[in-house]
DNA sequence: AAATATACTTACTTAGTAGTAAGTAAACAA
DNA sequence: TTGTTTACTTACTACTAAGTAAGTATATTT
């Protein structure tokens, strides 16, 4: 009758790892703890032994991702900035593929619902993604590697949202929606 | 002890109303009937009494949505068509200014949740607005009132969700995003 | 070997949720 | 004036949500 309990809980990893699923697919609001204990066949209060509340499991994700984030880009530091750019967008044609949207689009809608420590959270990401793709923009333009009009900071803006947004669509229109958006996107920065 | 009872039912076209802000700053599966009926001072067998479920309610919403859409693209129908996009841009630029997402940007993150019938309608509404801006760009670009590079179809894609998702990216990072995205959206179109 | 910490389960509470069946007051039509 | 439709309310059901207190088996430390 004994159910065999995880050493040195992979348990936890699993969660997280399933709840970043549900947030992308069914939004932070939408997925309930019995879309966790169900398929990794465990009791819901399990979740809360390792996430006492709701918003703990969300920060949490929140906290992988920008982690995830951050060793991808030190990763590319050393590409060339278009390059890093062509990588920047593969993260999201992967996400594209498994129907999966961004966690930005998909926490940006329920902003208000969500509590202050996710708020936050969620503005630091921004905050992350946004200054990285600045950066990466200057750089790129400076050696001319890449060519666009206005700031920077606009033009990081500008491609954040449309790379965000394109999940969205695809999610609506179909997958060729991402394909056109981000081929497109790609082409406007390579020439002048 | 007579309440007073609304003649000819504008209890419905409030419910509709007030249902469509809720989608726009929580979401349609984080707002209950009880945001309604509370306000309205109402209760929430009477939500149901002109909307049996809560997908026909969501249907409602979407429907009044692409009826303004329709007309309000009619009236604009004369004009050129850069300022066409000027008055398409000054749609969202009001819904910034009342902390409002546009529906698309709403519903699509919770599309997997929704019932086949409000899935059919959001994807009907994709499809309107992508189509009227292809043949608004197409059409400006023939007139040489708009200058872009690619095809159409793939413009209309980058600025739609463009504007949906400078909505979201607003809610988090403030107004200013909104501003510098339409803005450098705007200049781009304008030059060569 | 005993005490303690870890990783859960069992069993429960509280507070919602959408939705419904039956009743009612007013407006309208015959 | 009677019957019917409209627009609700009252009072409920069935269900699901997050969260908790207390118990238990295993692993680790002393």
């Amino acid at each position: 009758m004994c159910r065999k309990r995880q050493i040195m809980s992979e348990t936890k990893d699993k969660i997280v790892a399933l709840a970043d699923r549900l947030v992308r697919t069914k939004g932070f609001n939408a997925f309930s703890y019995k879309d966790i204990s169900a398929p990794l066949e465990i009791k819901n209060a399990a979740i809360h032994y390792h996430f006492p509340a709701k918003a703990d499991l969300g920060v949490e994700v929140v906290d992988q991702e920008m982690a995830k984030f951050h060793t991808q880009t030190s990763r590319w530091k050393n590409l060339p900035e278009n390059e890093q750019l062509e990588k920047l967008t593969e993260v999201f044609r992967r996400h594209s593929k498994e129907g999966n949207i961004c966690l930005m689009g998909s926490l940006a809608p329920d902003f208000e619902t969500l509590e202050p420590a996710m708020q936050a959270k969620v503005q630091e990401m921004a905050g992350s993604i946004v200054n990285w793709l600045t950066q990466c923009l200057e750089q790129g333009r400076k050696k001319k590697l890449i060519h666009f009009k206005g700031t920077a900071h606009a033009r990081a803006l500008i491609i954040i949202s449309n790379l965000q947004a394109s999940l969205l669509l695809s999610r609506v229109m179909g997958p060729s929606a991402f394909r056109l958006i981000a081929e497109q996107l790609m082409d406007d920065l390579r020439h002048k």
